[in-house]
DNA sequence: GAGAGATTTGCATACTTTTACAGAAAAAGG
DNA sequence: CCTTTTTCTGTAAAAGTATGCAAATCTCTC
């Protein structure tokens, strides 16, 4: 384990020229920048990351808070942005919320406040203000992607827009009878969309003329097939009284409803229209119409507008950054069928 | 931003004093320990981690490695890991191979031989000997989970017992034509199991007296629904020639393969037995018979394992421990159809 | 060739905490 | 009451690096 003497005495230089030697940012002649490295290289030598935080203050570590990291939405987002910041020079910390709710009290007063990060990335986090502050005022950027985090830049889709998209397309298109699912999960740590997007859905629904039926709106608590699946059968259980179009708030539930739907000896979309909401590979695969969400995309502005935070934490950044959304309209909407 | 000292001239006792009484492990008085812990909680005092390193050697903190971190088995294993080791007070590194080739080197050379981890978690990852020991030279733990590496305390399932348990499950139910889906990904991360449980396929059958046909074996580059209905479609196309039954390596693919035949109109399992392997939440959803693998318990398995061995450096620990597996059989498997 | 500027190095300090060591006070034992 | 042990606290020395400052060398320019 050598450590900086051993390089300094070995190249025959002082430590302060083995660091300016290997961080290579300020004068050192070129001769002894390489014989330094070369030392070093063959000592193995790698500069301590505690001592360098101890001095510097920097970490090269980024804190990135998330409510889970086994459901599609996280590891996707958490998979780019972990690829922008390695690619900066960045290590990320995970602080997987779903992994015990004292754990959560230290995140935020132990472990990101102190010299463990320089910056934390929040994904659909709720915080408390306080929460949020204890970052700031130790100088800790903060950006989020979701949710509504008073002074923390956001970047997030315009929910609201993606519920009237999403039913308005389905109006559209002559629909009357449109059911939605959506999420009901109601976590301290999770920000869900579930109400944004449901109240967007009845407001579209109004103003087309369309009261909302309350037994048509069925919250399940988690984004996955078997949900939207057990949703559909009930919604589409008495043929006489069902909807003809459903709305999932994701589309692995649209894919449930899909199958439900194919089940119960539906045909869709002639019989059924689907819009689900993400554009996840599986959307593709069923031929869903969906929202496309751009995850990836998402993940990679908001580490892109951390590091630059990071570079120059004086900047003018907007508070919300709007992430586009759009339809894309595959084989699982049609018309409504004529009312009999 | 309060350091020790000020807690200690705030509470008038030395540094010392306040490190004691706030680590708790050590000779201080009742009064003064309350005092302390009072000053410093009202000053909003945390210890910084990096002084806290430099001075141990201990940062509390364990490197976790993968292949890739979206998909389900990592995301799964990784918030299994990331529970255990949380509750024990760790926070967790992710290291993420698909995020550049470039990072690879320096993850092995500079992140995590120094002071950035007090120990590491493989997951599926190829490591070559020099990698091994440029962490157990710096007595860094490391444990791993699928793979073979040298010198590691490995835990994984047995995939030879794997493939056989599945195909003898198809033999013993009349087979003959059976067909296996495996992965074809040979990445210099990833350390991939498709040529095990191929050759325990492949052997199995031999050892039934049956003569496998190279046709029958399909690689696909990745775990996914759509891979496996699209190597299903294939195999199934040709009416004539057909297999009775399929072994997918992974509930994913058996998923598409369920997905395939349905749309070709063959009935399942009258038509064709589908057996995959995960116990994946799909496997049920679909009732797909399957292979239980458990991996969230090989998660917590192998975080135990390792907080055990951070406790105990030089306890015995086998170099493998092969994790249990177990057919569970549901409704996509039964006799083969009387032969025409 | 002299002065100004640019380049190159070393010295010494600071970053913040833990922990031997030692000394003082209190408790226990006889 | 004196000795021994236990409890409590402070002093000071690390841990490994980056960097301001000063000094030394080199490169121009007029």
């Amino acid at each position: 384990m050598a450590g900086i003497v051993d390089v300094a005495r070995e190249a025959g230089v002082s430590t302060a020229t083995v660091s300016r030697a290997l961080s290579g940012k300020d004068y050192v002649s070129v001769e002894t920048k390489e014989l330094v490295q070369g030392v070093a290289e063959r000592l193995g030598y790698v500069p301590s990351a505690s001592a360098y935080t101890l001095v510097t203050g920097r970490t090269k570590n980024i804190g990135v808070v998330v409510p889970y990291v086994d459901r599609w939405f996280f590891s996707t987002v958490l998979e780019a942005i972990d690829r922008e910041l390695v690619k900066a020079g960045y290590d990320v910390t995970l602080y997987n919320l779903s992994s015990g709710s004292d754990h959560r009290k230290s995140i935020f007063t132990k472990s990101l406040p102190r010299k463990r990060v320089d910056a934390v990335i929040c994904v659909s986090v709720k915080m408390s203000e306080e929460e949020i502050s204890a970052l700031t005022r130790v100088n800790k950027p903060l950006v989020s992607l979701g949710g509504l985090l008073k002074g923390a830049k956001t970047i997030r889709i315009n929910d609201t827009a993606a519920g009237a998209l999403a039913t308005n397309h389905l109006l559209s298109m002559g629909h009357t009878r449109i059911a939605m699912i959506g999420q009901s999960e109601a976590t301290d740590n999770f920000y869900g969309v579930f109400d944004v997007r449901k109240v967007a859905y009845e407001a579209a629904l109004k103003e087309a003329g369309i009261e909302p039926r309350p037994g048509w709106y069925r919250a399940v608590p988690r984004y996955a097939i078997s949900e939207g699946y057990a949703a559909a059968k009930n919604l589409l259980g008495d043929p006489h009284n069902a909807p003809t179009a459903i709305f999932a708030s994701s589309d692995e539930l649209a894919v449930g409803v899909l199958l439900a739907a194919k089940d119960l000896g539906l045909n869709v979309p002639a019989d059924l229209s689907i819009v689900g909401v993400d554009n996840h590979e599986l959307a593709e695969f069923f031929g869903i119409t969906t929202i496309n969400q751009n995850v990836v995309g998402q993940g990679e502005l908001l580490a892109k507008t951390m590091l630059d935070l990071l570079d120059n934490p004086d900047q003018k950044v907007p508070e919300i950054t709007e992430w586009p959304i759009e339809l894309i309209v595959r084989s699982s909407t049609s018309r409504a069928p004529s009312q009999a």
